[in-house]
Parts: structure tokens; C-alpha cells; sequence
DNA sequence: TGAAATGTTGGGGCG
DNA sequence: ACGCCCCAACATTTC
């Protein structure tokens, strides 16, 4: 009876990144309260460090209308608009509208951490109740410790403990019903911010192989369980075949929660069997590894800027801008690397096995500092996400938690040989070189003159040559790690 | 979630 | 027939 009361103070419902209505935890807080509710996102024009790429926006641009929309047909809510300062704008929102409670999901950047911890203190002072949950890991960087008591610093021991915890519940469907909060506030309009590129229009590439949105985010799962998911231990690494999820952006911006992932792969197993069954655990440790990105986010705040191994801040980068602009433009001379940028360039996102073979390119054949890379890829990526993107780099670096070991090298000839062994994916983002035959698709410097011809084929021209000698590069790269030792035995003798 | 260098073995060509 | 050498093919070690 009163429930429902016009007079009673409104909640704010948060957004941020969240987009979804479905297992939405602050949004069923928010239905359950019985309060009228205004759905609020803010634009963070105040953020310094890792304001959002431009792929990133465009994608942000498209899931906002959805979310817009979806709320609006389901609830009759409006998403209310506004940019500035988080903090600021949250702040004086609740006052405009005597607002009862603030809820929202977490955000787990460090900058997000610090920043809500103060707006829930500044909020409670001025008698506001506040409500933050759980929407966007399967189990929380805290929640998860070692025997000790401290936090991992290996994936392997990592996902036994998570998988040794009580499994995340069953994700709850979106509320019936949202009580709107019936006076009108001033919102900017989404077209007013900009997000979408113009002059030049670069996002077609994005519009072709996208679909922002829950909506699109649910379809996608459905389709990878459907298609994918049977031969996902062996197809998840040939770039040439559609053998991967491509949740990542839509996990990214909260239009499927992982939790919804899990028990769609766990439904499948339970009624698909053994075949299902090897093959959904090796997609679920995907999902882990976003939780241990996540983890070592959380316990180390500095992972975006900072070597996780101390040893690291004294590696002699090669700081050679020719180097780093040829490898973001897609022209350094070795064709899986090119067709990963350009796949990225154009799509906005980028195979996982060819992140790990341009990754290890740029880091240790070139010699640029891993960060060179993550920015790059922070600007260019749809699924551009701090946790995952620092932890990643640092991984393929060799100076992560539990990384790859420097001397790790990936032969990209070898590497393409291996997953992409009919150049499929070479031909189609680097078509210069599709007519040369399966044998030199991987290696055109060494096709003989008479081949080049006949592929139309001008090395140099239309194609580069190698940037770098793939054996010098692996030789100089191994140096320098061996410097790396050398100058930590001498600190390690001085002290 | 590598690759290259080095070591070992065994079949077969050949004097 | 026998020993020698060559070199795949595979295994191990090293970076």
C-alpha cells in the first residue's frame, strides 16, 4: 500500500559499467526498496589517467542507446545523462533530488576504488544510504586467498582456490518492475557527447562485426554455445575460424555478467556431456584468467604503469618511435603480426593467439616498453579493460605475475605456420599478398623472384620487408634480458 | 599459452 | 659381412 508513495525520496541508480538489466544486483536493490528510481550515468570527463580509447566510446555510445532504450521499454524509465566529475556529479544529484539511497555495482580500477570509497563516505555524512555489489567478477580480488592468507600471485593455484569456493549463484532475471521517478531532470543528450567518431567516420569496420548491447551480448552467447563451445580447446587458437566467444567487450561493459556465462556453460555441460565437458573447462579458465587480472589489479594497483617484477624498471628499452608506429600501423614485414594490427585497427578487437604473437613482437623483437603497447591497445580496443590489459602485457613481457618467461620468444613465421597454416587469415586483413602461395604466406621475404612475380608482388613496395631479422631480433632480445640478470647480480653483490 | 641448440639413436647406403 | 658415416627423427637441455 505504501509502497509506491509519490512523496517518497528517490533511489539513484547508478550505471557504470553495468550496462544490463539482467542480474543487475544494484538494480534489484534498487526494484526491491519500492522507491522511485533515477537511472543515472555519468561521463567522466575528470578522469587523467586511462580516459576511455576511442574504440572504446564508440562501443560505450551504442551500449548507453540500448541501455536507454531497454529501460525505458521495460520500465518507462528514462537513463538520465550527465558528464563531469563522478564524485561531483553523484553528489549533486542526490541533493537536487532529496534522494534517499545511492546504489551502484563495483568498479574494481584503483582510481573507481579510491573514488567510490570517498563518494560512500561524503554520502552516508549527509545521511544517504549507499549500496555497492558484486556484478562484475565471479568472485570478489578479496574473497579469493592463499593458505597464508595473502593474495596469489599464480594462475594455476589462483583458479583451484576459486573453484574450491562455493560456485556464484544463480543470476537472477531483471525485476518485473521499476517504479519511475516521475519529476523531470535536466540530462544531456547521448549525441551531445561526442562518443562517436566523425571526420573521419572510422567506425564501419566496428558497426560490421559488432552488436553493443545486452541484447547483442546474449546473442553472442548463444551463438558461441550453439557453434563454438564443442571444439573450443582446439579451435581457440586459430585465428582463422570463429572458434572464440567474442564476449570480451560485452563483459567489458557489463552487458552479460560472468556469472550468466558460467551457468550457461554449466546448463550445457549438465545436458551435453563429456564433449562439452573438457572443453567448457578450458573457456571457463579463460573466464578465470579475467578474474586473476582482476585479482592482481586489486593487491597491486600499480600494474598499469609499473613492472610487476622490480628487475624490469631497469630493462633497456629500444625507445624507437619508426619501430612502435610500424607495428601499430600493421607494416612490419611479417604478415601474422600485420594481420592482427590491422584486424584491430579495423574491428576493434584482435584474436587472441595473434594479442600474444604481436604482443611478444612489439616487446621483445622491437624492443618497446610494454606500456607503448597497452596504450595503444587501450585506444584501439572494443574489450579495452585496465585489469585485463595491464595484466596481459606484463604477462607477454615477462614481467608479470606468473609471465611468460622472457626468453620466451614467439617465431612469428613458426607461429603462423602453426594456426594459421592455410594463411586464411593473413589473406584476408593483408590482401597485398594473398596471391603468394601457401608456402611463403608466412614468410614472402624468402619466396624466390620468379614467385614474387607471379604473385604480382613487389617486396619492398607493396609489402614491406621484414622490419627486423627475426634471429638478430630473438639474438638482441635475449641480451638484453641477459643485462637484465647481469645488473641485478651486481646490485644484489654491491649491497 | 616456445624455440633453438644440442644430444641420442637407429636405419640404411656404401665401400 | 662388416664397419663407417650420414642424417632423419626424436629427446633433452638451454635460452
Amino acid at each position: 500500500m505504501a509502497a509506491s508513495l509519490p512523496a517518497s525520496r528517490p533511489l539513484i541508480l547508478w550505471f557504470r559499467q553495468d550496462l544490463r538489466l539482467n542480474d543487475n544486483p544494484a538494480l534489484s536493490a534498487a526494484a526491491a526498496s519500492g522507491r522511485p528510481v533515477i537511472a543515472l550515468y555519468v561521463l567522466d570527463t575528470a578522469m587523467r589517467d586511462w580516459a576511455m580509447g576511442g574504440a572504446s566510446r564508440w562501443w560505450l555510445h551504442h551500449s548507453l542507446d540500448q541501455l536507454g532504450a531497454a529501460l525505458r521499454q521495460r520500465y518507462g524509465i528514462a537513463l538520465l545523462l550527465r558528464r563531469g566529475d563522478p564524485e561531483a556529479v553523484v553528489t549533486a544529484l542526490a541533493q537536487e533530488t532529496d534522494a534517499r539511497a545511492v546504489h551502484w555495482n563495483r568498479c574494481y580500477e584503483p582510481a573507481a576504488v579510491a573514488r567510490d570509497t570517498r563518494l560512500k563516505a561524503a554520502l552516508q555524512e549527509s545521511g544517504i544510504e549507499t549500496g555497492s555489489h558484486n556484478a562484475a567478477l565471479l568472485f570478489e580480488p578479496w574473497q579469493v586467498k592463499t593458505q597464508a592468507g595473502g593474495w596469489f600471485k599464480v594462475f594455476s593455484p589462483f583458479w583451484r582456490a576459486c573453484r574450491a569456493l562455493p560456485e556464484p549463484a544463480t543470476p537472477p532475471r531483471a525485476p518485473q518492475t521499476l517504479t519511475p521517478w516521475l519529476r523531470p531532470l535536466a540530462s544531456d543528450a547521448l549525441t551531445d557527447w561526442g562518443l562517436l567518431p566523425h571526420r573521419p567516420d572510422w567506425a564501419g569496420g566496428l558497426r560490421e562485426a559488432w552488436t553493443p548491447g545486452e541484447a547483442g551480448a546474449a546473442a553472442r552467447l548463444q551463438d558461441f554455445l550453439d557453434e563454438a563451445l564443442t571444439s573450443y580447446a582446439q579451435g581457440r587458437d586459430r585465428p582463422d575460424r570463429a572458434a572464440t566467444s567474442k564476449l570480451s567487450p560485452h563483459l567489458h561493459f557489463g552487458e552479460i555478467s560472468p556469472r550468466q556465462i558460467w551457468h550457461a556453460i554449466r546448463m550445457k555441460v549438465d545436458t551435453g556431456g563429456l564433449t562439452v565437458g573438457s572443453n567448457a573447462e578450458k573457456f571457463l579458465a579463460e573466464l578465470g584468467w579475467r578474474e586473476f587480472s582482476y585479482h592482481l589489479l586489486y593487491h597491486f594497483p600499480a600494474l598499469p604503469q609499473r613492472s610487476f617484477r622490480d628487475d624490469f624498471e631497469a630493462f633497456p628499452w629500444d625507445n624507437r618511435p619508426r619501430l612502435l608506429q610500424a607495428w601499430q600501423q600493421g607494416r612490419t614485414g611479417y604478415p601474422i603480426v600485420d594481420a592482427g594490427m590491422r584486424e584491430l585497427w579495423h574491428t576493434g578487437w584482435m584474436h587472441n593467439r595473434v594479442r600474444m604473437i604481436v604482443a611478444s613482437f612489439l616487446v621483445k623483437h622491437l624492443r618497446q616498453d610494454w606500456r607503448q603497447g597497452a596504450a595503444w591497445f587501450w585506444d584501439t580496443l572494443v574489450d579495452a579493460d585496465l585489469a585485463n590489459n595491464a595484466a596481459s602485457w606484463q604477462w607477454v613481457a615477462g614481467s608479470g605475475a606468473d609471465a611468460a618467461p622472457y626468453f620466451r620468444i614467439f617465431n612469428p613465421i613458426l607461429q603462423g605456420e602453426k594456426f594459421d597454416s592455410r594463411g586464411d587469415y593473413v589473406r584476408r586483413w593483408v590482401p597485398e599478398i594473398a596471391a603468394l602461395p601457401d608456402k611463403y604466406i608466412h614468410k614472402p621475404w624468402l619466396a624466390p623472384d620468379k614467385v614474387l612475380a607471379e604473385s604480382g608482388l613487389r617486396l619492398g613496395r607493396d609489402y614491406p620487408a621484414p622490419l627486423v631479422d627475426h634471429d638478430g631480433a630473438r639474438k638482441a632480445a635475449l641480451a638484453a634480458f641477459a643485462s637484465l640478470r647481469d645488473d641485478a647480480r651486481e646490485a644484489a653483490g654491491a649491497g
